[in-house]
DNA sequence: ATATCCGCTGCATAAAATGCAGCGCTCTGA
DNA sequence: TCAGAGCGCTGCATTTTATGCAGCGGATAT
């Protein structure tokens, strides 16, 4: 849109840290958008860059500029999606921060019956840890967050919470298949493969052997939910997942069950946005399509303590 | 602001109904001006105005760019705001929708007082009944609202309230003054002076004597509350208002009391602004002003029921 | 010390917005 | 029924605005 292109001059600024780089990215001369600059910060009343020797950084002003301005970006394309919307055309973008574990099948399941109704909609998936979600969607990055355990839940509104309870994923020929109920202690006596730090299974399980004076000690560690279940099929090892990441049925090598509710109570899978914003058509739409999936579920598996048999 | 051009001119054409009279308020030619438009709707995607043979008029999609327009306007002046407070400055401007029983007393004290404090800051109070504030700050036309018993109460977001009784207004030498205890039935043994129905005296007036089976006639009934309390100097008549519009004491002639709470429990006065908004500085700061000042009154008379002797 | 990168400015030029005149259309009122 | 008024819209000349070019002075890094 025309009358945001200073807005846009001005991020390019923020981005490059110079005028003079800025004005290759945005295919001016150093002078022109140095002008621009000057125009708007005499405009607005007060200058919004500190002038370094080597560029130019953003004041206090500048920062509080800069969330009117992505504020203003994202309120536009919400209002052109309504009107897209009510002219029958269904188009539109939704931007999605989610949890690992929505990534083999939910999401992706998810995303393809919501485009098979409406083809003109496109999607963006990032991955993104529990605190880093709702960064985004603070930042209009994401309109959108699917993420287990967040962290800080301000800015945050939940549009749907379902419960999840931490599986033990291991080979059908592990000595675990025989339990069941399913303790923590058992899965302690087998080597584990764990989630990093930052992960809400991870921190479900910490805390769960804290309780009980054990420490976990992993044989392997890493940030991939996928590396763990791919794993546990070589070592004969134990991990953990939420089962929302899982095949709902065991396949022929690998068997999963939630771990004793007497040991962890699980935790809590939310969807949300952020706090007071109006979501686009679409993500709006979208977000209510997962809404009822995931509840979908919760009535599929009512009860935390579910074993998957 | 030179990016938000567009929009002014889009808003003139919206008063005006038509290019042309839009073009002689804005000081341009109808030809500049329906170019800007076109302009604008092909950016946009879609067409905002309906064009009719007797002008323009905003198309549903129009409507939902106006609030954009209005709320990205609102925001701007709000950042300026806040830039020119971390400067400082202290300027800024700050619009109140109230109810007439502000006028005489409150209001002008309070808002002198910030004045004395802040004269950078300059004030609009707009005179409106309970269901128009609430409008007021749906369209951005004004920032805070102080009324009494607001109807609505959607996209209201409450800063303070503080009850206040229904006080009658009479002469001192009316046979009222002896009483002890002022019940409505006394009060409606003389000639009655209200407050046109949409106001929430009234309404409050004529539940408690509908609850009691009888009904209130007016021997005048008036939109104006100063009316009310001159006009009982003529007749020795009985008026209502509440107290927040009265001085604290009585004066030479005019007296004032509450109605017993056994007849009448009194209603709320609230200040509020429009929910999930981020006030300028200028009138955050007046609202919390607003709040401890209502607060203080409250703990000097803390009973709905106390008689001002 | 020198070379480099920075923001900024005067001036000529390119680009965009505006004004002017006029078209076709619809509705109004004698 | 028919002229007049009002409307949105467009081609073209003109004005206003934005941009490019070249160069200045200052701070920094080597």
């Amino acid at each position: 849109m025309k009358h945001l292109k200073t807005f846009v001059l001005i991020e390019a600024v923020v981005r490059a840290g110079s005028i003079r780089k800025a004005a290759e990215d945005t295919n001016l001369t150093a002078s022109a958008l140095n002008r621009r600059i000057q125009a708007f910060e005499q405009e607005f009343g007060w200058p919004i860059f500190e002038r370094l020797p080597r560029g130019m950084r953003l004041n206090p002003a500048g920062e509080l500029l800069m969330q009117h301005i992505q504020s203003q970006r994202t309120d536009l394309t919400r209002v052109q999606s309504q009107v897209a919307d009510l002219s029958g055309e269904r188009r539109g973008h939704v931007s999605i921060a989610c949890s690992q574990a929505l990534l083999p099948y939910f999401l992706p399941e998810q995303i393809a019956i919501y485009r098979s109704a409406h083809p003109g909609v496109t999607f963006s998936v990032n991955v993104r840890d529990r605190s880093q979600a709702e960064r985004d969607l603070a930042s209009f990055s994401s309109d959108l967050a699917l993420v287990f355990e967040p962290v800080h839940l301000v800015e945050f509104e939940v549009l749907h919470a379902m419960a999840q309870p931490v599986h033990a994923i291991f080979r059908r020929d592990s000595p675990l298949m025989q339990r069941t109920d399913l303790r923590l202690r058992y899965c302690l006596d087998h080597h584990l493969i764990l989630p990093a730090k930052a992960y809400g299974v991870r921190h479900l399980l910490e805390q769960a052997a804290a309780q009980r004076g054990r420490t976990l000690s992993a044989a392997v560690e890493t940030e991939s939910f996928e590396f763990i279940r791919h794993y546990v099929l070589h070592e004969n090892a134990v991990g953990f997942q939420i089962p929302i990441g899982l095949k709902m049925d065991n396949d022929r090598l690998l068997a999963h069950r939630a771990v004793s509710p007497r040991d962890i109570v699980g935790g809590q899978l939310l969807l949300g946005q952020m706090k007071g914003r109006t979501l686009p058509v679409a993500s709006a739409k979208f977000a209510h399509q997962l809404a009822l999936a995931l509840a979908a579920r919760t009535e599929a598996n009512p009860s935390h303590s579910d074993h998957c048999p």
